[in-house]
DNA sequence: GGAAATCTACTCGGATACCGCGTGTCCGAGTTATGGTGG
DNA sequence: CCACCATAACTCGGACACGCGGTATCCGAGTAGATTTCC
């Protein structure tokens, strides 16, 4: 188990192309071009949506946008979004637990924070700060230009295509 | 659960002691002293021994010595060692899974690393150069500088009346 | 033709099941110093 | 006094139990646009 999650994975994925067409897009179309759990993407969007990173909009032809530019939208948002504020390291103060305090550290012991807890923090800093380098829009141009140019205008036309054929298939 | 485990924290805290006292101890003495399962620290010092961090002395007055000198141990020699060369981000290549391939990725979507594990490999580097900063004897200083002088002479002379008293203990 | 009822395609959120992994414990096997015993 | 043996104190490594959280699925409720129905 990784501490980024699949489910981050999954939700850049599906923002990626999010970013790529303005028009928005409903969980079900975004999460099928990517062959990704239909349910379990849309549990994402909704975390997504209450960190105020894409918004919903109800009933059909409802769907998901995105709330801002994507070039103001971080992986790092994405990440605290979707998996929470997740902590790299969880100190369980050990020093406190010294045999020669008998069970009662004396004040000095638990002043501050952990010098073991503080070289983690800093690390986890620095990953954050590294994650929140990158914008979507920096990804998904990244992303695009690795492609030939009619994939782009493929991806337009499939989303285009399942939103207005979708009543037609079952009538 | 944190991406760092128990394990580690329990391993540096021992290890801290460790590089304090120059003539080596036993796992249960620098588990009791630590207030963490006896148990467990065994496991984890057998890691740290094939990682090539401690060095083992089996037979009765045996135990583990620093391999090398406190101060080229880095925090990141630690974690690899317990934890294993844990990815912070595993990809499952989801890029290959777009709609529009049915199944069959042309060369260009899986070629080289995809763009989002790109940014993630970024980051864990950031932070395991931070980790590496960062060696025993630094953290040991630190938290020794914390406490008060007696402190020091108070572990040491914990360790050799644990060491010369345990066999008289029985009789 | 227009208003009301119905239907459909969404979002939203909770409940649940599965499973891998971290944590912790236990136990047996191998190893070495120490203390005791017998010649 | 010395060789031998038993024992204690370790390390080493595997097996196993437990619980948490990530992953995934399912389902009901709510909402809004499109369609149909009815006057």
């Amino acid at each position: 188990m990784s501490f980024i999650s699949a489910g981050v994975e999954y939700g850049l994925h599906c923002l990626l192309y999010l970013a790529g067409t303005t028009a928005g897009a409903s969980v079900r179309d975004l999460s099928e071009m990517q062959g990704v759990p239909v349910d379990y993407a849309a549990k994402l969007f909704t975390r997504l949506a209450k960190a105020g990173i894409v918004e919903s909009k109800e009933g059909v032809r409802g769907g998901f946008v995105l709330a801002r530019p994507a070039a103001e939208i971080t992986v790092q948002d994405v990440v605290d979004a979707i998996d929470g504020a997740k902590r790299v390291f969880d100190c369980r103060e050990v020093r406190a637990q010294c045999a020669l305090f008998d069970g009662e550290p004396p004040a000095w012991a638990t002043r501050g924070t952990c010098s073991i807890h503080a070289v983690m923090e800093a690390a986890e800093r620095a990953m954050r700060a590294e994650l929140q380098k990158h914008s979507l829009a920096d990804l998904a141009a990244r992303v695009f230009s690795k492609a030939p140019a009619s994939y782009k205008h493929q991806v337009i036309n499939w989303f285009t295509d399942r939103a207005t054929n979708r009543r037609s298939d079952r009538l």
